[in-house]
RNA sequence: GCCGCCGUAGCUCAGUUCGGUAGAGCAACGGGCUGUUAACUCGUGGGUCGAAGGUUCGAGUCCUUCCGGCGGCGCCA
């Protein structure tokens, strides 16, 4: 069978609220998010992936029949003519000519009463909230931001794998995995193979998915999150810091610039982002437990900071600082150890207020007796990580990189309850549907 | 892994102290009213009180076990 569509175009709500269509003739399409029936009129709000606006259907309408048959979140097409109006929410209302029903919705399950618990079992559904779509556009936007940053700065964008065979920090936390007729695990990291690939193309950084089998209960913890990594030949600490400060305060600055609708929707004080400016403050672990002992916090010397000793010194800051230089035992077997002292590690944290850490990263160990020394201290089987100390025995260089969570940066940037809300279908150890 | 809390209508909750025929608001449905702003208003339907077992004349309520979920710490990004 043949048809003829007849070619109509659709007009964005975003644009008819910003008045360019006043007095005109308009085309949307949506779906009806509230509606108030009257005898003699309907209001229809409809929303679009850009936006609210209010329609009015009269009673004379050739479309009141079905006006009155629209249901809430059922899709819609409407044309009209907008017309701007004080009373209407957004200053723009359309008046309806034509009204077609594409979905009519059965009786939807949100309504104004909602838990957090019952938010999340209809996630699927929760997701076309204002809420959520603002969130989610500016997890896009600051995706995008990254790209731009390292690509800015030359970094090449790679894709690491998903399936590994060895830890890359010899955890319990990995997810097994069945591959063919072995066992496999999901990655919890790229940073090995990041190194790796170092040797060729200098700087690279990838944004992908990290899995943990931590049964982490907090706030700040996803089973599968989004990692930002990226790692750097021949790069200092100071190379590494500077990396991390400039490319979280371009998000910030720019999302602040960008995304004010969205910041609005969500109530975040816009110029709390724009203020995110370089350089953060950097403290040594050394400074950072003398601070807490004098704030009255018992913290042992070698143990990484808790999440409590954390908060109480971004409590102080108010911003993203940096603790660096933290003793041997508290961090990773790859970690590059300071000549003039080798009880410290050249790692670095940036930690910020209400969620603590949002990333670590530091330099790698380079020396490849060095590194198979810790390799052994930590219990790990040298032949497992051959192919990293690789790395070593062909043309070695000091180098670093870092790891920042997707989610942990957009829950401190948008002052959420928890890093669940930042991702559309968030896993945890009890969430896995939908 | 350790500790704490919750589960009653589609949703949010009251009822548990002190055991005695299961309630409200919202949503749905039917009417009324109004250029409405998560409208207002009258009415109607709606329940295996998470599950099983126990105590009791009688259990939503007390006891035991289990299931599901939430939060804190730890681990981490």
């Amino acid at each position: 069978m043949k048809v003829k569509d007849v070619v109509i175009s659709f007009t964005s709500i975003r644009r008819v609220l910003n008045g360019d269509f006043d007095g005109k003739q308009v085309n949307v399409r949506g779906w009806v998010y509230r509606k108030r029936t009257g005898k003699k009129v309907v209001f229809v709000v409809l929303r679009d992936a850009t936006g609210i606006i209010q329609c009015t259907v009269k009673r004379d309408s050739l479309s009141w029949d079905e006006a009155q048959k629209v249901s809430i979140e059922s899709s819609v097409t409407v044309s009209g003519t907008v017309r701007s109006d004080g009373r209407a929410p957004g200053g723009f209302e359309i008046s309806i000519n034509e009204l077609k029903i594409v979905g009519l919705a059965e009786a939807f399950p949100i309504t104004k009463d909602q838990s957090e618990e019952f938010r999340r079992d209809v996630r699927h559904l929760w997701l076309r909230s204002q809420k959520m779509n603002a969130i989610m556009k500016i997890r896009s936007k600051v995706l995008k931001l990254v790209h731009e940053f390292f690509r800015k700065k030359t970094f090449i964008e790679v894709s690491p794998p998903m399936f590994i065979s060895s830890a890359v920090e010899g955890g319990a936390t990995l997810f097994g995995v069945k591959y063919f007729d072995r066992d496999l695990y999901l990655t919890q990291s790229a940073q090995l193979h990041l190194e790796v690939l170092i040797a060729s193309l200098e700087k690279v950084y990838c944004i992908a998915p990290s899995f943990r089998a931590e049964k982490s209960r907090t706030i700040r913890h996803l089973a599968e999150y989004w990692h930002i990594e990226a790692e750097q030949a021949f790069a200092t600490m100071e190379d590494l810091m500077r990396l991390e400060e400039d490319l979280v305060s371009h998000i910030c600055q720019e999302v602040a610039k960008d995304c004010k609708n969205e910041l609005e929707t969500l109530n975040v004080d816009t110029k709390r982002l724009a203020e995110v400016q370089p350089p953060f403050p950097r403290i040594t672990y050394d400074q950072a437990i003398e601070k807490l002992s004098k704030m009255g916090y018992k913290v042992k010397w070698g143990m990484d900071f808790g999440f409590e000793d954390e908060k109480a010194l971004a409590k102080e800051f108010g911003k993203p600082f940096f603790v660096y230089a933290y003793p041997k035992e508290s961090k990773a077997f790859y970690c590059k150890m300071y000549e003039e002292n080798p009880k410290l590690v050249m790692s670095v944290d940036m930690i910020v207020p209400n969620i603590g850490e949002l990333a670590t990263g530091g330099s790698r160990i380079d020396d490849k007796e060095k590194l198979i020394v810790r390799l052994k201290e930590f219990g790990l089987k040298e032949e497992d990580y051959d192919w990293y100390i690789d790395q070593r025995r062909y043309g070695t260089t000091p180098h670093g990189g870092f790891g920042m969570g997707v989610e942990r940066l957009l829950a401190w940037m948008l002052n959420l309850e928890t890093v669940m809300e930042t991702i559309p279908f968030p896993r945890t150890t009890r969430r896995y549907y939908p």
